[in-house]
DNA sequence: CAAATATAGTTGCCTTAGTTTACTATTACT
DNA sequence: AGTAATAGTAAACTAAGGCAACTATATTTG
């Protein structure tokens, strides 16, 4: 399956794209939409924690968590340590996550209209194949 | 499918930092490899055929053509036109993608371990519709 | 044909997103 | 107590792309 990479390739800027203009009313990218999601599947997380679990360095993620604060969308307390900080989305935060939530949902309807669930679901195991060998 | 997007994209970040890692020993990106890439399937190309071609804006392409003829893989010249520009891969250019393609498959064969072509073959296609959809 | 319009390419400036390095503050190890 | 590791931050850098404005040519049209 030569060109395999290029077929993959050729979605992420259109999806990205997609994705960026949805949420940019809400003055959000994806990039920041990452840690809103990660915030909701988890109620309360740390900076290490997000940078670790997306795999990038911790100053991306303390800029990100910054300007989601000055956003409101999120707040933060001192964590178990002293050094720790734990971040959670604020209420605001939560309207905003349910609503992109479903829009983003609407979006991905639009995007597979017309491809089975079974071919999604086995594609999303071929993803999940992929990044365990990537990795 | 829910969360459809999310995993598609969890690849990414994996799949071009293994690909710029790559081609960093030949000075390249994937961004400049796509344009190589190109002209190997089209011989010769203007830069708004590129532009077209990979959705991208004309200012990108004209910096990645300038930053392949400092290195020397490809040479431009005059078009049909007085004001296009047409260019190609030199034989030093061919090389370099020959070998570059050469790592990028063996790298695709090791990420694509253990799928069955069948599979990989059903996803380019969910691929090919998603991108139909998003566009 | 002359004037207006369109096209190809370029330059400059801006934004987004990420990295590396080096630092502070705190905690854990021994 | 002194050294290591860990959490977060700041500064400086890079890569990649967008937009606006420009030049030079070509095409259309009145």
């Amino acid at each position: 399956m030569q060109g395999f990479f290029r077929y993959y390739l050729s979605l992420y800027r259109p999806m990205i794209q997609a994705l960026n203009q949805l949420l940019h009313p809400y003055e959000l990218s994806y990039s920041l939409w990452q840690v809103m999601f990660y915030l909701h599947e988890h109620e309360q997380a740390s900076l290490v924690e997000i940078s670790a679990y997306y795999g990038i360095e911790k100053p991306g993620i303390t800029r990100r968590v910054q300007r989601l604060e000055e956003l409101g969308y999120l707040t933060s307390a001192p964590g178990n340590d002293r050094r720790e900080k734990s971040i959670a989305l604020t209420a605001e935060g939560q309207r905003i996550y349910s609503e992109c939530r479903q829009q983003i949902t609407a979006l991905e309807r639009r995007a597979t209209a017309g491809i089975a669930t079974e071919q999604l679901e086995q594609t999303v195991t071929v993803f999940q194949q992929l990044l365990g060998n990537l990795k």
